[in-house]
RNA sequence: GGGGCGUUAGCUCAGCGGGAGAGCGCUUGCUCGACAAGCAAGAGGUCACUGGUUCAAUCCCAGUACGCCCCA
């Protein structure tokens, strides 16, 4: 059973395997009749169309930590898995297909489009979550949803058709955010802004009314087209006195063309007049409606120029940029170009085109009554949000809210379930599709054609997943969720809106902590990226490197909230690490055989049982607290140390030479005790090593993932603490001295130790010394002796050994070395003296600390006082006789 | 313009009021009976700068410089 391990991991032999008879056992399920607490967690949907990246793998290692962790708590713990319809994104994707088909959607026509985006779905739809297998993801998968699953649309229709009839929704002839090559409105949070190096052009309108002219500024010189005014600032000296008058545009001479006083206006761009563009500028659209000036749309949705334009229609707009600029050159106008001008444009976050602001009709969610209850709660800690410096960012975004643009002109999502009767008029919302109008019973009824924003159905997914607007199990046993773990670059865009909907509709929380991650970057710290090439595949590191090793090198990194930089070496160094638990499992293993020792009285255990087991209850309640606070790189870090710097290089060690004569003694069973507590402390992380070495120490026990998860046992044991720090203190000093000597390993040598006060727990580690330090002999004394042949070193805790080396030693070497160790010791003590001759510190201070600074003192003079010794001796030898 | 973050070893990053840490890299020595994906030893840091608070500052506060991010 447990003598066939390899001597390398090899986790491809293992991974498929569990993950398989997980699944096959139901061990991912959670059931809504248990008497255990819930635990619940959903996961932020990844889109159908994507691939898994780095980022879900670091999510999702975070997500299946807690889920497994909770799950060993005794929690009745669910991971509901699903994805996301992605609107634009998928849309785009069978776009692009059809397009190499030579077609187009419009060719195709809506229903027969629709039918073959889900075809698309169907058989590309779930790779993404076969990839979630690979990296062990404990989902529920008979949860799995998706965002236009028929429950799932429901509840988006329910949540339309409420805040339709309660007004909270409303059509509004806006501007939007317009993206002329998805032709379609965004949401402010769709829009990436870029800085962009273009020109900023000064002009003339020549006044209407008299001669003279006002100069206005502007990047996009074509929108002038669409100008119905002039606005200046109230308080501007210099156009105190055209306020009210006309100015003549150059290319539609009988348009009205007002200049007017606005306070919005900033008196320090340009001439400090502005153009009006009311349909192109959300900003001039709020100075129109004030100043009643007319709004001119002359943009198409492809952002050619329309009939409104005159002349130039259909010109696309960049062609009419310059068009317009030179007719304006040759009549003079143009008073000034600077160039380049760097400025912020808005670009499509889908596709990257330029986006226009533009006038449309279009629906909006009011956000005003919705933005105060979602600040109380996270102010009130009803949510908390990990780390707690995002508060302020959400509060302050929250303050700043502007309403939501929820439609959207595509094809593939929730179509609005608004219908406008051709006969009354009348526009009503329906969950279900009406027959006729319900004002006028006319069935010449027709339904909004757009769709709506993917992040309209994302918003209701804690708790539409679980089987809202049904009032069902699901909801009841795990709603409010426990726990949403997602990157802070969705922090406005979903997690707020979760917030708001969840207590809007459910009249809950949808989550009670958000733990926000960020995001991984290359080895340098840089964006992964298709396009630079420095993308590191997860699927790749897991096939090299195993999941495990792919996991926990992303928890070894994960601080809250910060970005974290991933290279292939990390992932290397954990899978080194996974290999060497595998090397020293495969060590207990060989070294026990199949019997497992249990651990008798601790009182009765030697000083290295008693030392690793007390430092494993440290580990276990330092591991659990970080785990706690969701600091995974903390934890990792404490357990990693433990297992490879105490376990395996001290605790392994010693136990080697215990078991070489005494195969029953107590090791075994420590042995076992440890490597049972480190499994079942890694597993949330590593979950398929630890499973197979669980199933090789406990071939009966079943899974480790119903395996209780660590307490720490009462086994402190300081002294033991002590003993074995004072122990591998000696040991290391020695070997540094071999080191330094040059002494070969093959070489044992015989030492002398005075270890003062502790000499009883040298005596009794002596076999151990002689093995670790490649010692002849080892003999405990009072006092040592000077004399030829002979060198000594000295711990910081005072114990002094006197290594017999037949006259080999370099003597001015080993004086140097001496020396060195004085002028730190001095150093040492002149801070300590200058401490505790400061009275205030003494005085002010806690208690602690003064004493520790007192023993700090006696110890560095102690210890002085025997260098000190130790080089007369050498000088005694050294000097001519 | 508003807000946030960062500056610690060659690199990537933790830490955070009382003796500077990790991983990787580097140097030296090792076929030690779990592991060369390893073992042993080591080198390497005015914790960006300037002030302040404190008995005590890498850590708290203010400012400066440089870098990054979000929002408008």
């Amino acid at each position: 059973m447990t003598h066939d391990l390899p001597t390398a991991y090899r986790p491809a032999d293992i991974e498929s395997r569990w993950y398989d008879t997980w699944e096959r056992q139901g061990r991912f399920k959670a059931s809504t009749s248990s008497v255990k607490p819930a635990y619940s967690i959903v996961i932020p949907p990844p889109n159908v169309t994507g691939a898994l990246h780095m980022g879900h793998a670091f999510g999702h290692t975070l997500q299946d930590a807690c889920v497994r962790r909770a799950r060993m708590m005794g929690l009745e713990a669910l991971w509901l898995p699903g994805t996301d319809h992605a609107g634009i994104g998928t849309q785009n994707v069978v776009e692009r297909e059809l397009a190499a088909e030579g077609t187009d959607r419009h060719e195709l026509g809506r229903d027969a489009f629709v039918a073959r985006v889900w075809a698309w779905k169907q058989h590309y739809g779930g790779r993404i979550l076969d990839q979630m297998r690979r990296l062990g993801d404990s989902c529920d998968w008979e949860r799995e949803r998706f965002t236009l699953d028929e429950g799932l649309s429901r509840a988006v229709r329910t949540v339309f058709v409420r805040w339709f009839d309660e007004g909270i929704i409303y059509r509004g002839n806006r501007i939007i955010n317009w993206c002329p090559r998805c032709t379609t409105a965004l949401s402010d949070i769709e829009v990436d802004h870029r800085e962009v190096a273009g020109q900023l052009i000064t002009f003339r309108y020549p006044f209407a009314d008299g001669p003279g002219h006002i100069a206005v500024a502007t990047t996009r010189i074509e929108t002038m087209l669409g100008d119905t005014g002039v606005t200046v600032h109230p308080d501007d000296e210099r156009y105190k006195g055209v306020v009210g008058r006309q100015v003549r545009h150059p290319f539609f001479p009988g348009r009205p063309m007002l200049v007017v006083a606005d306070d919005e206006v900033d008196p320090g761009f340009g001439t400090g007049a502005v153009k009006a563009t009311p349909a192109h500028d959300p900003l001039d659209f709020a100075i129109a409606e004030r100043h009643g000036l007319e709004v001119i749309n002359i943009l198409d949705e492809r952002a050619h120029l329309n009939a409104n334009a005159g002349r130039w229609e259909g010109l696309d707009r960049f062609a009419a940029r310059s068009a317009v600029l030179k007719e304006l050159t040759d009549l003079g106008l143009v008073d000034k170009i600077e160039r380049p001008y760097i400025h912020s444009v808005g670009h499509c976050s889908r596709c990257g085109t330029e986006t226009e602001p533009w006038l449309s009709e279009q629906w909006f969610v009011k956000m005003e009554p919705l933005a105060g209850p979602a600040m109380d709660v996270v102010r009130e800690g009803r949510i908390r949000l990990t780390p707690e410096r995002f508060v302020k960012a959400y509060l302050n975004w929250m303050e700043n809210i502007r309403d939501w643009c929820i439609s959207r002109q595509l094809w593939w999502g929730h179509r609005i379930p608004v219908w406008y009767c051709q006969d009354c008029g009348k526009v009503f919302a329906a969950i279900d599709e009406p027959q006729e109008c319900n004002g006028c019973s006319s069935q010449d009824i027709l339904q909004d054609p757009d769709v709506l924003d993917t992040w309209f159905s994302s918003q209701l997914w804690p708790f539409s997943t679980l089987g809202w607007p049904e009032d069902g199990p699901d909801l009841d046993f795990f709603y409010p969720t426990t726990l949403l773990v997602t990157g802070y670059d969705i922090l406005y865009l979903w997690v707020a809106r979760m917030i708001f909907a969840g207590l809007y509709f459910t009249g809950d929380v949808p989550f009670k902590e958000v733990l926000l991650h960020g995001i991984v970057r290359d080895f340098e710290g840089k964006k992964m990226s298709k396009s630079v090439g420095n993308v590191v595949d997860p699927l790749d590191m897991v096939e090299r490197y195993g999941a495990d090793a792919l996991r926990f090198s992303l928890a070894f990194a994960a601080v809250p909230g910060n970005d974290t930089n991933l290279s292939e070496e990390r992932v290397e160094g954990a899978r080194n690490f996974a290999n060497k638990l595998w090397n020293a499992s495969r060590f207990v293993f060989l070294s026990i055989g199949d019997g497992r020792p249990v651990l008798g009285d601790p009182k009765s255990l030697d000083p290295a049982d008693r030392w690793i087991l007390s430092r494993l209850d440290g580990v276990i309640g330092a591991f659990d607290d970080h785990l706690d606070r969701y600091e995974f790189a903390e934890a990792m870090r404490e357990l990693h140390r433990f297992v490879w710097s105490e376990y395996c290089d001290w605790y392994i060690e010693l136990a080697k030479l215990k078991l070489s004569d005494d195969r029953a003694s107590s090791s075994g069973a420590v042995l076992i005790y440890v490597l049972d507590h480190i499994l079942r402390l890694l597993h949330p992380v590593m979950p398929f090593i630890t499973e197979e070495l669980w199933s090789r120490l406990w071939p009966e026990a079943g899974s480790i993932m119903n395996a209780a998860w660590p307490v720490a046992a009462g086994l402190e044991d300081a002294q033991a603490e002590g003993q074995i720090a004072r122990f591998a203190e000696l040991v290391t000093s020695l070997r540094r001295f071999r080191a330094e000597h040059g002494i070969p390993s093959s070489k044992k040598v015989r030492v002398e130790v005075a270890a003062e006060g502790f000499a009883s727990e040298v005596g009794e580690m002596r076999d151990a010394l002689l093995v670790l330090a490649k010692l002849a002999s080892v003999e405990l004394v009072d006092k040592l002796p000077g004399g030829a042949g002979r060198a000594g070193i000295i711990t910081d805790s005072g114990i002094e050994a006197l290594v017999d080396l037949e006259d080999v030693i370099d003597v001015p070497a080993e004086k140097e070395r001496i020396a060195k160790r004085l002028r730190d010791l001095d150093g040492d003590i002149g801070r300590a003296e200058r401490k505790l001759a400061n009275a205030e510190f003494v005085a002010k201070a806690p208690d602690a600390v003064v004493s520790k600074e007192r023993v700090k003192l006696r110890d560095a003079l102690d210890n002085r006082a025997k260098l000190d010794a130790q080089l007369a001796a050498l000088e005694s030898k050294s000097t001519p006789r």
